[in-house]
Parts: structure tokens; C-alpha cells; sequence
RNA sequence: GGAGACGUCGCAUAGUGGCCUAGUGCGCGGCCCUGCUAAGGCCGUGAGGGUGCAAGCCCUCCGUGGGUUCAAAUCCCACCGUCUCCGCCA
């Protein structure tokens, strides 16, 4: 949710966001006309109620001969109150509706336009020259068959497109990058948490996912819970309705869960393999922060995630998304991309966002600061995914179809420095 | 799933139609008293919103949502949550 009184005060900049975002800026217009009609109604509203109120005391303390008369005026004030207050929530209403198609405030150094117009902040690795090397990369799939890690015919025998088994050491592997992850989380101080992946509609709405991408999120109608397509969400609503005291630095918990993902708009978009599924495994990084220190806190959640990919050994590059790639609630969005040789191009293995303060509005997580309370700042982003198996395969690939296991994970695989083809 | 109890300001509690404009205690903050780790006094102390240059004034919130009434923490209905017991499952 946006800052009304920011829009109020500074509606240009609202403009020039929605602008970037490819988006509608005659929104702000609408927003402030549809916000000072709720003002004025909600006004004219209260100031009969204090009428009504100030009058309905009176009755008791009334002389019997006026009683009946002053009974008769308060029944008919009644009435009018009623209709102000509903004329004030329809006002509401409308506001709510408007400003629920509101996007986050961009910021600024973030480079306008769609998907393609992102800007590459840097590079780190050199993709392998297999035809050097003499032999042509086989792609995740067909290494997870050869190394009985991965089954994706049984998965959509049991449960449809998209969905897969890992088998023996795929199954490893992926516990090893969570484990990775959160040994990583817990060194930099992260409280670790195994969340709900099932959430209410308040949450899922407060972080932002019911809006233009409702139709990504899988729902259970005989309930009203949604399935959550990351720890995100859950992480966000931990603290929904709270005055938190961010006095000694930022909360950091690091969410352990499942992700579901429904992938409405991606027909025939990475079918092969486990690129793009309906389930997978993530830790991701959470915190809340200090408005004023979002921006650093960003940089560092940047840099936890670049850590984990030096771990991985995969060349990968950093870019800075575009406003009209941004999800609605994130100010600014950094992603890292790894290589992937069979495809000779970039996939994106972790993603951090600075909500600033958009999430925190709705979900009412505050802090008390100097006179009364103000909303903070939320963060997110990736330490580790079931996708780096991905990445992680196809770069340390060998001729013979095995795979060498990154140094940095062996610990977590029982020192195992290479996986083989199966029999 | 069934039965019962409960849900009020950070915590504890009072409040069963108008004197609740929600009282009290604890905690917390400020000031005062007191020459020392004791004790006491006074004042203040929730959230959201509207309005105003400001001081202030006003509205809303007693689990949530409806309803009755001129008037609801209080009466009615539904739902949610917590606890206890029973059943079922593991």
C-alpha cells in the first residue's frame, strides 16, 4: 500500500513511478480525487455522529415533558447518521479499490521500461568452453537421468506437468543447498524459521500477491487458505499488527519452506526439466528494517546471496531489474543470474527486494519513533532454491556424464566430491 | 467432530443498556522527597483516522463480522481463537 499523505505532498513523483513501471500515471490523479471525497464524507459523517452522540446523552438526563420530543429528533438523526456513514465507507471503498492497483514507488536508479531493459551490475566467473574441452554439455535433465537424480516422467505420472521426484543424490543435493543456506543465514545472524506455507487471505493480500498476480497463487476455496509461493509471505505476516522495536538493528529470520507456484502464464515457457515447477524447496532470506536503512540493508542481503553463489561455483552475473519487471510491492529488485550452458543464457537463481515500506503499510508492522509510530521497511531475498540443481549440474558436468560436486558443498554431502551415471 | 469455560489498554483485572468520555493495580516514563542497595508522593502513559499554523477538538477500536436500540464492552446471531474434557486419527 502506498503513502497517501507522500502521494498527497509529492504527487510527481508518483507520476514518474508509474510511468517507469509502463503503468498508468493518471492513477495518482484518481487516487487523490477519490482520497479527498473520502475525507470529506468521513468529515460530514463524524461531525453528525458527534451531534447524534452529544443528543442521545441527553435523553436520560431530560425533563419528562421534553423526553418524548428529544426521543423523536434522536430516532430522526438516527437515520441520517446512518446514511453519512455509508456514503463515508462507499468513499473508502472506491479509494481502496483505486489504490489497490497501486504499485510501490520505484526508485529511482532503477532503469525504466520491461523484462529486457534490466541493467547488468556485474559479472562474476567464466562460463566453461566445452567445445575446448571437447564434448557438448548435456542439459539438467538429461544429467538427473543419468545420475538417477531426477524423475520427472514419475512426477507427472502421479502429479501432472511441472511437477517431478528427486531421486538419491538429487534428493542430497538439495538438501545440501538448504542446509548451506541456512548455516549461511545463521552465521549472519538470521533467526531461522520453518514457516505455515498455507496463509490466510489478510497476509497473502498484505504482501502484495493478490493483486495483478492472483492468478499465480494456488487457493483451497473450502478453507480460504492460500498456498504460499515463497516463506515470504508467511515471514511478512509473522509480524503483521505489531509496533516491533528495531533498536538494535534489523530482524532477519530465515524461512525454511516449501513454494507453489501454479504458473498460469508460462505455458510451454521451461517445460523440460525442473526449471520452472509447481513445488520446490527455498530458504529466503526476510527482514525488517528501518526505512532509512532499507537501501544498505538491501546491498547486504545482495551480498549474502553472492556468497552462496561462490559456494556453488557457477558463473553468474548480477542485474538490476526494470521498473516494469518490478512485483508490486518492491521499490527496487535485484537478481542474480547463473549460467546455464545448454541454453547459453542467464537464469535466475535468487531475487531481493526492498519492499520499503509498501508491505509494512498493509500489514500494519510498525515502530515506535519519535512522535508515535511509523511503518517500517521489508526485505527479502533468495539463499537458496531446488533450481540451483540446475545450475549446478549443468556447470560442473563432465564428459563421462558425472558431475563434480562444488567444494563448497561437500561438507554437506558426506565429503561426496563427484556424483556418477547409475548403472 | 461433540460438550463446557473464556477472549476488555504491554500484563493482570473491574465493568450485565445512559453516571464508561472504559476504572484500578502492575509495568513503563518524568518530576519531587529521602545523604547510601529501603520506602513514599505527584503527574503522565494504547492504536488508527479526520480537522487545525498550533494548542486543541472530533470520530473509531473492549476477539471478528452482522443485528436490536435514540443509545451497546454490556442484549441477540454467526464466525474466529485459546483452554479443559470426550470422540476420531496418528
Amino acid at each position: 500500500m502506498i503513502d497517501l499523505k507522500q502521494l498527497r505532498e509529492d504527487p510527481q513523483t508518483a507520476r514518474a513511478s508509474q510511468e517507469a513501471r509502463g503503468a498508468d500515471p493518471s492513477l495518482v490523479d484518481r487516487v487523490l480525487a477519490a482520497d479527498e471525497h473520502r475525507r470529506a464524507t468521513l468529515t460530514s459523517f463524524e461531525t453528525m455522529r458527534a451531534e447524534h452522540k452529544a443528543l442521545s446523552r441527553s435523553i436520560g438526563k431530560a425533563p419528562a415533558e421534553e423526553r418524548a420530543q428529544v426521543l423523536a429528533r434522536a430516532k430522526q438523526m438516527a437515520e441520517e447518521v446512518k446514511n453519512a456513514e455509508a456514503a463515508a465507507e462507499r468513499a473508502a471503498a472506491e479509494l481502496d479499490d483505486l489504490v489497490a492497483g497501486f504499485g510501490n514507488l520505484v526508485h529511482p536508479d532503477v532503469p525504466a521500461g520491461g523484462e529486457d531493459d534490466y541493467r547488468v551490475l556485474s559479472t562474476h566467473g567464466t562460463p566453461r568452453d566445452f567445445e575446448d574441452e571437447g564434448f557438448t554439455p548435456r542439459d539438467h535433465k538429461e544429467l538427473g537421468d543419468i545420475l538417477g537424480a531426477i524423475d520427472t516422467e514419475r512426477g507427472a505420472k502421479v502429479s501432472g506437468a511441472r511437477f517431478y521426484f528427486l531421486t538419491g543424490v538429487g534428493a542430497r543435493l538439495e538438501l545440501a543447498i538448504l542446509n548451506a543456506a541456512m548455516d549461511k543465514a545463521l552465521a549472519a545472524g538470521f533467526t531461522p524459521m520453518i514457516t505455515p506455507t498455507l496463509v490466510g487471505p489478510k497476509v497473502m493480500a498484505g504482501t502484495g500477491f493478490l493483486g495483478e498476480h492472483a492468478a499465480e497463487v494456488y487457493h483451497l476455496p473450502t478453507d480460504d487458505l492460500y498456498l504460499v509461493g515463497t516463506s515470504e509471505v508467511p515471514l511478512a505476516g509473522y509480524h503483521a499488527d505489531e509496533i516491533i522495536d528495531l533498536s538494535q538493528g534489523p530482524k532477519r529470520y530465515a524461512g525454511w519452506s516449501a513454494c507453489y507456484r501454479r504458473e498460469a502464464g508460462s505455458h510451454g515457457k521451461d517445460t523440460r526439466g525442473i526449471i520452472r515447477v509447481h513445488q520446490f524447496h527455498k530458504v529466503e532470506m526476510f527482514a525488517y528494517a528501518r526505512q532509512e536503512d532499507a537501501e544498505a540493508e538491501h546491498a547486504r542481503l545482495l551480498g549474502w546471496e553472492q556468497e552462496m553463489l561462490d559456494l556453488i561455483d557457477v558463473p553468474y552475473r548480477v542485474i538490476d531489474v526494470a521498473a516494469g519487471d518490478l512485483g508490486a510491492s518492491a521499490a527496487r529488485k535485484f537478481d542474480c543470474e547463473a549460467w546455464l550452458p545448454s541454453q547459453q543464457r542467464w537464469l535466475e537463481l535468487t531475487s531481493t527486494s526492498n519492499c520499503t515500506t509498501f508491505q509494512a503499510r498493509r500489514l500494519g508492522v510498525r515502530e515506535r519513533g519519535a512522535d508515535g509510530t511509523r511503518p517500517v521497511a521489508t526485505l527479502n531475498g533468495t539463499l537458496g532454491t531446488t533450481r540451483w540443481i540446475v545450475a549446478i549440474l549443468e556447470n560442473h558436468q563432465q564428459a563421462d556424464g558425472s558431475v563434480t560436486v562444488p567444494e563448497g558443498l561437500r561438507p554437506y554431502l558426506g565429503g561426496l566430491d563427484a556424483f556418477r551415471p547409475v548403472a
